[in-house]
DNA sequence: GCTTGACCCTGCCCCAGGGGCAGGGTCCGA
DNA sequence: TCGGACCCTGCCCCTGGGGCAGGGTCAAGC
């Protein structure tokens, strides 16, 4: 004959939460004693025990309540279920310690060496802020999402930049982005994109990028920051 | 320049989460475009990874906040204990996979067969089915709490059962539940009990129980199950 | 041009497991 | 008989979102 406090001592539990099993339905109510007190027997113990080590693991009360009513083989497979759950969570915490870990040293990660060598480049060959912002961007969210990946494509993309014609086409479709969709210019400039991606098929576009997804996030983040012109060259370049 | 969906998927977190770190003020409100969408930057990105990062470490959201605005010093220190926080938590978590697992068998060691065999010495030596049943629910507890300290402590009481001067205790102490207070056999009663218990002093009562929370909550379950004789007879046998 | 499906917006209610408070009763030991 | 510990009900609040309603937006294909 245990008290609501007892009760809880015993199963490691707090007064509120068995009040709110009871309004649950989970653990019936126990008879009261002449002064209106909650009186509990070891059946209520024993069940209060299964109740708790099921939410602990993380089953939703609800779940529980059906559980509790449930045939010995049904049981068996839900317990079999929720233990091969609580596996992968546990993996899943030592994966975010690995997360914090990296938090740790992450403000320094904020732009990578190899990356800022690389816009250093583009400073220097005369690119502007706009497009630098923009590439800047796109290379902290590749970090962020695949530090491997995102240092051998900025490597790539380095030796990229010795080869004259590539500098002067990026140049040239930095200087484009402002330019007024009617340009002149724009449709031997298309050309040029064309024919040298032709000639290069095989480098940075489709380079070795193990995460295909991560090629599209940064094709897309970048497409925000387009103008009338870019849109029409992307048209010409396209066919 | 992602949307807020993009933004949801490079993080791992749903769009739901996102907007609440905004109403939060964890993350901050980015522009919107011409048709009111949020647009977000590369900063809004790892600024989010390291809020999700965080709260999956369940991190308090409000920690969060004043983690993200705190000296590096005070970050690394936090990152530590949060660290620590969670090795703890995976711990719990094993501990409550092998809860799990005794669960799957429970039923069966509703009452586990040396406490069953107990029961039935008691029935036998023709003790009452009240007493019986305040048994039973006292070595419930006791089994859930601590099956070996249980196992070990009922196979001490089923020897002393051997012992025909704590039988005859045993069985008056049963009758004597339904007696009057004022009954004039109680006195003598409770002097052969002291006495019994002065001869022997270290055995079942202070026994090798390994956990004195649990004789003292056994001692408790036991004590609404009382009658005025039982009051009487206490009250005499301890002076 | 029109539809269709995917995406976005705000606002509202819901969940588990309590915390806290009010306002009051009960029990036990000294 | 008094203080402290325990118990009762009932109420509203919190976290970290999930789900749904009701409506706007965008891009692709017909």
């Amino acid at each position: 004959m245990l008290t609501i406090g007892q009760l809880a001592d015993y199963a490691g539990v707090t007064i509120k939460a068995i009040r709110h099993y009871h309004e649950r339905g989970l653990l019936p109510e126990p008879d009261r004693d002449s002064s209106g007190y909650r009186r509990y027997t070891a059946e209520h113990a024993i069940k209060l025990v299964k109740i708790r080590t099921l939410a602990h693991a993380g089953v939703p009360l609800a779940r529980v309540k059906d559980l509790l009513g449930a045939d010995p083989d049904t049981l068996v497979a839900a317990i079999a279920e929720i233990d091969h759950d609580l596996e992968e969570r546990i993996a899943q915490l030592r994966r975010t310690r690995d997360q914090l870990a990296q938090l740790r040293g992450g403000d320094r990660l904020f732009v990578a060496p190899e990356v800022a060598a690389y816009l250093d480049d583009l400073r220097e060959l005369g690119v502007s802020e706009r497009a630098i912002r923009v590439e800047r961007d796109g290379w902290i969210l590749m970090q962020t999402a695949s530090p491997e990946d995102a240092c051998l494509w900025v490597t790539e993309k380095r030796e990229l930049l010795t080869d004259p014609e590539f500098r002067a086409l990026y140049l040239d479709h930095d200087a484009a982005y402002g330019w007024s969709p009617d340009d002149p210019r724009l449709p031997a400039l298309a050309d040029r994109t064309r024919n040298w991606f032709t000639e290069h098929p095989s480098r940075s576009e489709t380079g070795p990028v193990h995460n295909p997804a991560i090629a599209r996030l940064a094709a897309q983040s970048q497409h925000g920051a387009t103008s009338p012109a870019w849109d029409r060259l992307a048209r010409l370049t396209r066919g």
